[in-house]
DNA sequence: GTCTATAGCCGGATAGAC
DNA sequence: GTCTATCCGGCTATAGAC
C-alpha cells in the first residue's frame, strides 16, 4: 500500500488552492497549514513558489492527457468525444460557478503577472485544442478543424466566465445544449 | 481649465493597474509611484484598498453606461448596436490579448478571493446583459431576448479568454465575424 | 492636501537541530 | 523528512509635521 508522498500531497493541495483561491493569493503557509505541515518541511520539497507552480501545471497536464485518453477509449465516435468535453461544464458546474474554469483563470492570472509560466499554463489549453482538432478532423472538418476546435474551447470558456459571474445554473445547461446543437448544424464537407 | 483631482487620478490609475496587473497584485505603493504621490497622501484619499476597488468599479460602471448610451445615440438600429458591442473585441484586441477582458478577469479574481465586491463587479456584466437584452427585444426576440444577450456576452468572454491565452489575433477577427453571422441566422419570431 | 516616518503584519526564503 | 527559529522585504495602515 504505497503511501502518497508528501511531495504529491503538496502538489494536489496546491492545485486545489491555486484554483479556488488563486496562485498569488495562496501562500506557502496556506498550503502547509491545510496539510498539517511545517513551513520548514515545505521548503525541503519545493525551494520556490515557482517550482510548485511548475509542478502543479505538470500535474494538470498529466491529468488532462489521461482524461482525453479515457474519452478516446470509451467513445469511438468523434461527435461523442466532443460531447464528453462539453459535459465537463455540467459535471463540474458547482465548482465552475464558484471559481470559474481552472485552466482559463490560471492562464489569465499568470498573463497579468507577466509570469514566465504563462506559456506552460497555455499548454493545457493547447492539449484540449489539439485533441478537439483531431476529433473535428475525424468528423471531416478538413482545414476548418482547428478553427472549430478553438471555437468550442472558446465557447466553453465564455460559459464558465459568465456562469461564475452570475452563478447561473440554467445558463450552463442551456449553453451546453447549444454547443451540441451547433455540432449538428455544422457543414462538414471537409473542404 | 479644471485640473483633474488627485482622487480621480488615483481612480483612473488604479483602474488601469487592476486591469493590467490584477487587484491583489497591485499595491498602494505601485499606484502612488505611478502617479508620483507619497503613500501618506494616498491614505488621505482612500483609507483602505477596498475603498479604491469600490471607486474603480463605480468608475467602470459610469464609463460603461456612457458608452452604451453613446451607441444608442449613434446607431438607431438594434442590430448595429449589438455590432458596436462586438466591435470592442476588435478595437481593444491588443489589450485583450495581453490582459484579457477587464470585466471578466476582475470578476474571476474577486470570486476566488471571496471578496465582498464581487457582486458589485458583476453589475458591470449586468449592465451589458440588460442593454443587450433590450436590443434583442427590439429585434423581436421576445422571451429569448435575455438568453440571446447572455449568449453574446458569454461568446465575447470566451473569445477574450482564448485570445489572451494564445495571443491569437486572427482568432478574434474570425469569432467577431462569427457573432455577426450568427445574428443574421437568428429566428426572430418573437415567440 | 501633501509630505516623512514608522508601526505591525505577513510573505517568501534560509539555517540548522532532530 | 520533519521540525523550530529566524531573516529580510514588502505590504497595509497610522501619526503627525508642514
Amino acid at each position: 500500500m504505497p503511501k502518497v508522498s508528501t511531495r504529491n500531497r503538496i502538489i494536489q493541495k496546491a492545485d486545489t488552492l491555486f484554483y479556488e483561491v488563486g496562485f498569488e493569493a495562496t501562500s506557502f503557509a496556506d498550503i502547509a497549514a491545510a496539510l498539517g505541515l511545517s513551513r520548514g518541511n515545505f521548503y525541503h520539497h519545493f525551494r520556490t513558489k515557482d517550482e510548485i507552480l511548475d509542478a502543479v501545471i505538470a500535474y494538470r497536464l498529466d491529468k488532462t492527457w489521461a482524461m482525453l485518453s479515457a474519452w478516446e477509449d470509451t467513445s469511438p465516435a468523434p461527435r461523442n468525444r466532443i460531447l464528453c468535453f462539453v459535459r465537463i461544464l455540467i459535471v463540474n458546474r458547482d465548482k465552475i460557478m464558484a471559481f470559474g474554469c481552472p485552466v482559463g483563470t490560471l492562464s489569465a492570472e499568470l498573463a497579468k503577472l507577466n509570469h514566465a509560466a504563462h506559456g506552460r499554463a497555455t499548454e493545457i489549453f493547447a492539449l484540449f485544442r489539439d485533441w478537439l482538432t483531431s476529433q473535428f478532423r475525424a468528423l471531416g472538418a478538413g482545414k476548418q478543424a482547428e478553427a472549430h476546435a478553438l471555437h468550442v474551447l472558446s465557447w466553453s470558456q465564455g460559459v464558465a466566465s459568465i456562469a461564475a459571474a452570475f452563478r447561473d445554473d440554467a445558463f450552463i445547461h442551456r449553453e451546453a445544449a447549444g454547443i451540441a446543437d451547433w455540432l449538428d448544424t455544422l457543414k462538414l464537407q471537409g473542404d
